[in-house]
DNA sequence: AACGTCAATATCGTATACAATCCGTGTTCA
DNA sequence: TGAACACGGATTGTATACGATATTGACGTT
């Protein structure tokens, strides 16, 4: 079978013809933690990988890196990004407020046609998540965020929300702790209740709630070393 | 005297080199409406303009299109944007979602430094109307704005804030009505008030009137034509 | 053995060159 | 006269080439 979530579709300003696939695919891959947060992104390896220059890949990057996804270091390359604990509570802080917003909106703005869209994309994360890959299933719960943007009608916010959902992805793949995403499927399924309900007060108070939830489900203590100590890496080797 | 809008400094993901300074510079003339909407900006011209070659002027172009402060079209190059009645009115609400919150907390971090840098804005934009530079005296506006979001001490909603003011400044040098600045001027000081007070729900409420009345202050209905005659740009002639 | 210096290499920053696309103009034909 | 077409100029999309900078390893010194 063949369940992929529908592609957080990057943003308006579109990067010129083919850099926009290599941003997809990259974006992607990184969303699913194939890519993992630090890994190096050199300008020739991702044009080899994909077969164009340096220009084109240069471009995907420096497009990426716009979005929060990449950072780029003067002289030194791009890097899938390591988002601090700092930033890591500032994106779910803002989701906590644009979301409920987006879903009160997308409440009010529900059709039929949605509801059906959300629903495939509830059904398309059990599937995923039954089958185990916690990176599919979380892009695929990126995916599920997004879509309610997009019923919402707001293509300002969506683009916001496009930028911190993907930084979300980064954060959970550094600081998540639970083994489960139970929880997760619990507030999509009541949200797409209150959306059949069009309550939309209801919508509002879920998103609010879920974001809580999400944020809590962060391990966000500081540790010794800000950057991961080699020790973290390989484990603590006795001499 | 030589007072300056402190510049609205560009996101996080700075584009290398000399791209960065390019970048401001078009930003800041885009600002003041030194450059408006809709203008062709052909890299050839960008890079002689700023002694650069393409490449350079493409990725000050590339960034600046990532800000919304640009559009770029396939095949046909880049324009400085021209944002629709529709987005008008979206912008306007992210920010009377967003910079409601960031003035309380900015209320909370408030210190001294904070209010000098606040008043030395007041201060900059009251000499600036005087003299009736209203491009700049907009983009003082907007570094206001943009000012209180960094003593909120949120990186993350001050970048989503700076592209909303950035664009707004689009949005008034199109549908702008009002002839004065006064009610401008006159929250700006309200807010201070409230600043110094350290009064959360005061900022708070201040601010969220503040966006409505910009809001309001637009002129958002739809006109015959969607592109500007050319009877508007050069008045008509009677034949 | 540890540290600092220096050269070699790899990677990025920028410039230039070529190919592809679009737009306006002028011509041709109905 | 008007519409369709073809051509030429201009501008962007992509590739390659060269210079600048940072990292790595070797070497010599303390």
């Amino acid at each position: 079978m063949n369940i992929v979530p529908a592609d957080l579709r990057s943003s308006f300003s579109l990067p010129p013809g083919k850099a926009v696939e290599i941003c997809h695919k990259l974006e992607a891959a990184i969303l699913q933690h194939r890519l993992r947060p630090g890994m190096k992104l050199a300008e020739d390896e991702v044009g080899d990988t994909f077969g164009v220059s340096r220009t084109v890949a240069r471009t995907a990057l420096q497009a990426l890196a716009h979005g929060g996804l990449v950072t780029i270091e003067r002289n030194r390359g791009a890097f899938v990004s390591r988002p601090t604990i700092r930033e890591a509570h500032e994106v779910f802080e803002a989701r906590a407020l644009i979301e409920p917003r987006i879903a009160r909106m997308a409440a009010r703005n529900m059709t039929p046609d949605g509801l059906a869209v959300l629903q495939h994309h509830i059904d398309a994360e059990h599937e995923i998540t039954e089958r185990g890959d916690m990176g599919l299933a979380l892009s695929q719960s990126g995916a599920f965020h997004l879509a309610i943007a997009e019923i919402a009608d707001q293509a300002v916010l969506t683009q916001i929300l496009h930028t911190l959902i993907s930084r979300s992805s980064l954060i959970i793949a550094l600081y998540w702790r639970r083994r489960d995403t139970s929880c997760e499927s619990h507030s999509h399924h009541a949200l797409l209740k209150a959306f059949a309900a069009r309550n939309e007060s209801a919508a509002e108070e879920i998103m609010k709630s879920h974001m809580v939830d999400l944020h809590s489900g962060l391990d966000l203590v500081e540790r010794g070393d800000s950057e991961p100590s080699l020790a973290d890496v390989f484990g603590r080797i006795d001499l």
